[in-house]
DNA sequence: CGCCAGTTTGAACGCTTTCAACGGCAGTGG
DNA sequence: CCACTGCCGTTGAAAGCGTTCAAACTGGCG
């Protein structure tokens, strides 16, 4: 038995060592002593089809997801008139669940909106390591904190801009998360629907159906169903009016 | 000089022992152990008039700020159009500065709404203090995790509801911040202008007032300046659909 | 082949905004 | 003391952006 508990550990262990999401995660700039306990507080992976949840709205809290591969979008419902709000699109590197920590429970759903693998974080072991790992737990707070601004930011966007900006923003928004590398041609394969883009911007389908149309036959994007490609960087970043002022020193999703 | 310092560290001591807040803010649950040391780290008190600003977008990332008394907002705005977003009032016991840990610097601006008095937390020090007292640790990460939270609601309210029931969940949301005692009959005085309440909200400030009358016509409030006296609290939570499905077990703000 | 969900497009509607005017109130200065 | 100014709040009327309703189209899938 302790062979095999042992062996599973190892994987574990060169599964963080040798993820290529490791410096775009929570164990971004741990060292080698501190990335093993990290690994060994990760209970195991999981796969999740497009559609399925990882949780609901009101469940025990338990566990972050390190997202590994795929998409996630985060979203709020309430029970009186069923209204939906997405919060957050959550991509490789990013967290979800971190809004249940000062609850016992989840305060939002989480849903895979296509073939998506996380790495489960226990948050009680998580929490455990982080006491003995000051340098994570100030990462993982400065993580937290990104949310907030990020949080105000949106704001910002949706009670400041008309539907073409808000869109615009939200292109440019969608580059910056997937592209690593910046390059002036950028093609974009979309992992929500409209309705989905729609309602994370406080638009309907059809508004943003429209603007996308509007941005297709000014020559700025090519539309093509999810894939969108961006003809025009500039047009499109004066029609955002990018408001990224003060460029973070750390940034962590 | 040993005896001034002293006598320094014992007045501050007390301050927080006595601090009628203590019960609201971060000091929760600390027990006296975990008091002093917490007080220590608070270098002083500080007042600030109306108009004042406690800090600024872009200023380099000092401290956190603990209102004691009075009420500040906290803004957002941009360099490119000037446009402003308010993301937050934040009353007794709240924080301001948060947004910032994840950042060298301040990602919003803070100012005074009226007479305001914050204890000053300088973040080193709180930092530091954290890594020895777990405790205080996690409430801090519980707290800056609701905030995570707040946002998404508020982010519902703004893209889902229209403006009635913005401004009506908006005033049950004031009171329960303001009034701990719930009663029957509930009187606020806001602190804020009627453009402040429409920014934050995502309206105009003619949208506000206008609906200030409807329910002040309707009898569901009596309307008076900044004073504004809830007549029907049944009526006011069915048009704010309040969605307080799940309560916080623990409710920092 | 037919069904269905997602997307696009059109047309009419409506909530909120915009523009404008007015009144109240505090501060200022003659 | 009063006129002047600016800020805030209210109210009215008109305009507009996005929504709502409706229909057609597309592609995937059983």
């Amino acid at each position: 038995m302790k062979n095999i508990t042992e062996t599973r550990h190892i994987i574990q262990k060169s599964s963080c060592l040798y993820c290529c999401l490791k410096s775009r995660c929570l164990a971004e700039g741990l060292d080698l002593n501190e990335l093993k306990p990290f690994c060994d507080a990760i209970i195991h992976t999981r796969s999740y089809q497009r559609g399925q949840h990882i949780f609901y709205l009101g469940d025990s809290f338990r566990n972050l997801y390190i997202i590994k591969s795929g998409s996630v979008k985060i979203y709020l419902s309430t029970e009186n008139d069923g209204a939906e709000q997405i919060n957050e699109f959550v991509f490789p590197g990013g967290i979800a669940g971190l809004e249940a920590i000062g609850n016992g429970r989840y305060l939002s759903s989480a849903v895979a909106l296509e073939t998506t693998t996380v790495c489960i974080l226990p948050y009680s072991r998580f929490s455990a390591l982080c006491s003995k790992l000051p340098h994570l737990q100030e990462q993982f707070l400065q993580l937290v904190s990104n949310k907030i601004a990020s949080a105000n930011r949106l704001l910002l966007l949706i009670n400041q801009r008309t539907a073409r900006e808000r869109l615009a923003a939200f292109l440019l928004d969608y580059c910056s998360r997937m592209n690593i590398f910046s390059t002036p041609y950028q093609e974009i394969n979309l992992s929500m629907s409209r309705y989905d883009i729609a309602n994370y911007l406080g638009l309907t389908a059809e508004t943003v159906s429209r603007q996308f149309t509007r941005l297709d036959k000014e020559g700025i994007l090519k539309v093509d169903k999810h894939y969108i490609s961006i003809l025009d960087m500039k047009r499109l970043s004066l029609i955002a009016k990018s408001t990224d002022s003060y460029p973070n020193t750390v940034t962590i999703h």
